[in-house]
DNA sequence: GCGACAG
DNA sequence: ATCTTGTCGC
């Protein structure tokens, strides 16, 4: 698939700051997406093996969550990992995954953050520069900004909040396990995010499109092809 | 100077 | 992210 906003991604942290706070300005938070319009869904996940990042990119379709695509690529792995700079350590293989996508997703849901980040540009928001659709980050673990304790109730969410501004939510997926953190990437807003994963996450605490991606990332060192969610 | 810190 | 056995619970 097409790809806009491209730029060099071999900088050095310094640099790197100061190009996010450079896209900062382009990253759309605050558009309501409409899920019943949604059919085709992607989920986003690179594993690192040493120097090797292994990217990959399920399209599944939306709300049965059926392969109908995926996308590798596996690379060098080019930027060591830096908390908040996530995106110039995966972008580069995530480039090349998405270049050799066939498919069109109506939105992309990433292993990550959109603007829950210190500057609002996490991976999810800036990739979604790149492809120009809706993206959403959903991140096992939280990276910036506080907020007040979750209900113990599958669906419930507390804002989650850095400098007086909300930046995303911790979300409870699934009763018993810890929440997951949910952010507009680019071209959606929060209440639309947090549905979506809501209805990304029907049994598990990870949405199923994140957990297709993670398995086909890590297929290759873990045995046989393990492409659904099995 | 001291913690915090997506994957 | 990755390193790794058993173990508690549905």
């Amino acid at each position: 698939m097409r790809l806009d906003h491209r730029h060099r991604w071999d900088l050095t942290p310094s640099e790197a700051v100061a190009l996010q706070q450079e896209l900062r300005a382009e990253v759309v938070a605050d558009r309501p997406f409409d899920l019943a319009g949604l059919r085709l869904i992607a989920g986003v996940d690179v594993s690192v093996k040493e120097n090797v990042s292994q990217a990959a990119v399920v399209v599944a379709s939306f709300p049965d969550f059926r392969v109908v695509d995926v996308a590798r690529a596996m690379r060098p792995t080019p930027f060591p990992y830096v908390p908040g700079l996530l995106s110039f350590r995966e972008g580069p293989v995530l480039e090349e995954a998405f270049e050799s996508l066939t498919t069109e997703p109506d939105l992309f849901l990433f292993d990550g953050n959109g603007i829950a980040h210190p500057r609002r540009i996490g991976i999810a928001s800036h990739m979604g520069l790149w492809l120009s659709r809706p993206t959403v980050g959903s991140a096992k673990t939280r990276l910036t900004g506080r907020h007040e304790p979750v209900p113990p109730e599958k669906g419930a969410w507390a804002p989650l909040m850095d400098k007086g501004e909300v930046i995303g939510a911790a979300l409870r997926t699934r009763a018993g396990t810890n929440p997951v953190f949910v952010s507009p990437g680019h071209l959606i807003d929060l209440p639309s995010a947090i549905d979506l994963v809501m209805r990304c996450s029907p049994r598990f605490r990870l949405p199923e499109p994140i957990r297709l991606a993670h398995n086909a990332a890590g297929a290759f060192e873990r045995g046989p092809d393990l492409l659904d969610g099995t």
